[in-house]
DNA sequence: TTTACTTTTGAACGATTGCTCAATTTTAGC
DNA sequence: GCTAAAATTGAGCAATCGTTCAAAAGTAAA
């Protein structure tokens, strides 16, 4: 009957985070992202409705990706303790090693600095997806008890939240201050930290 | 013979730099920034040059007075540890109880994150702030060494580098989540970690 | 091949952007 | 009061912004 949609739409999602993620929500114009998704701009709106729009899903895709790298590196290692190091060590060294990430910064982090109440929606989905991500390093935590791990007497919720006020850190500092033995330093740092939680 | 300036420009910088801080470098406009601090274009480029030599001037001041902040409470204490946690306490409380902190995360760090190489100049200036407020820190636990507060043996640029850190992330993690309570909690955990290194 | 329906295109819209500059206003010295 | 010099004004520029929509292109069933 219809003529078939040529874009892959995830492809597409995957393009545009990139670029929001490299440059921002306000420094990217619908203009830029046309040239990287490569489509004209009544396909985008017909598909997202707005730049906000493509943003949204660009930050839920991120976050989806974020939380999918860290079960992957749980059922790369047998601990969960390494698995959260490894999530870290990929997470803060990614724009240095790899020649894909856009930012050294998280994109989430990136956008509950960037944008206030004028774009509330995008502001509430950036927060909320980290709250996600902070769970899920609870349940990791957990695991890491039940493993005898970590001592079943310390408070997880605590924990995490405390992983995660790291992780925005040390990722912000490294990317303010890009020197690779500095960084690894802080890494082992906050683990020997945790070491003595056990 | 001339006419005299009409305008206080540290008034201004200090206008200007409010406005910049909540809304970032992109969002804010030149409209905006017209309507704040009470001038006309005409003016503004005169004194200021452009968008950007403003925002320069508000990134200088922003942390000139956070350098000012961090004496006074060197002086206010007797302390240089007690004065430390006071300055972060000060900090990241700032948009809770003031009524006058455009935002809860630091302007600087706020910058790094917003800004790419297409304004490096800025960027640079963000990011040499920052190094000069871990100059501070650093100079402060020297302090703290000499008063018998802090082991001799410990690192100290390593130790101004992990309360930099720390800062970022509290503050980062405060704008996400406001709950004061969690605050606290997070500063104290903090200094009793800089205590284990006493 | 025709028909029915969807996707894609890209010129162009009104709004807003950072910024300019000729005209005006305001002062101080003569 | 007049003049010279500097500060201020604000209409308006070219460029870019996010977005729209009529037209063109493409596909599958009839």
């Amino acid at each position: 009957m219809s003529k078939p949609a040529k874009f892959n739409r995830e492809d597409i999602i995957h393009k545009a985070a990139n670029l929001y993620w490299q440059k921002g929500f306000h420094a990217t114009s619908m203009r830029n992202l046309q040239e990287v998704i490569d489509m004209r701009p009544g396909s985008i709106y017909a598909t997202f409705g707005s730049k906000e729009g493509l943003f949204k899903e660009a930050l839920q895709y991120y976050a989806q990706t974020g939380v999918q790298a860290l079960h992957a590196c749980r059922t790369e290692t047998g601990s969960p303790l390494q698995a959260l190091k490894l999530f870290i060590e990929r997470s803060v060294m990614g724009s240095k090693c790899d020649t894909q990430a856009p930012s050294g910064m998280c994109m989430l982090v990136k956008t509950v600095a960037e944008l206030t109440e004028d774009n509330a929606d995008l502001l509430a989905e950036a927060k909320l997806s980290l709250v996600m991500i902070e769970t899920e390093f609870a349940k990791l935590l957990t695991e890491a008890q039940t493993c005898g791990e970590l001592d079943a007497s310390q408070d997880v919720k605590a924990l995490a939240r405390f992983v995660q006020v790291q992780i925005i850190g040390i990722r912000t500092y490294a990317h303010a201050n890009r020197d690779s033995d500095t960084i690894q330093q802080l890494i082992d740092d906050l683990f020997s930290t945790l070491a003595v939680n056990k």
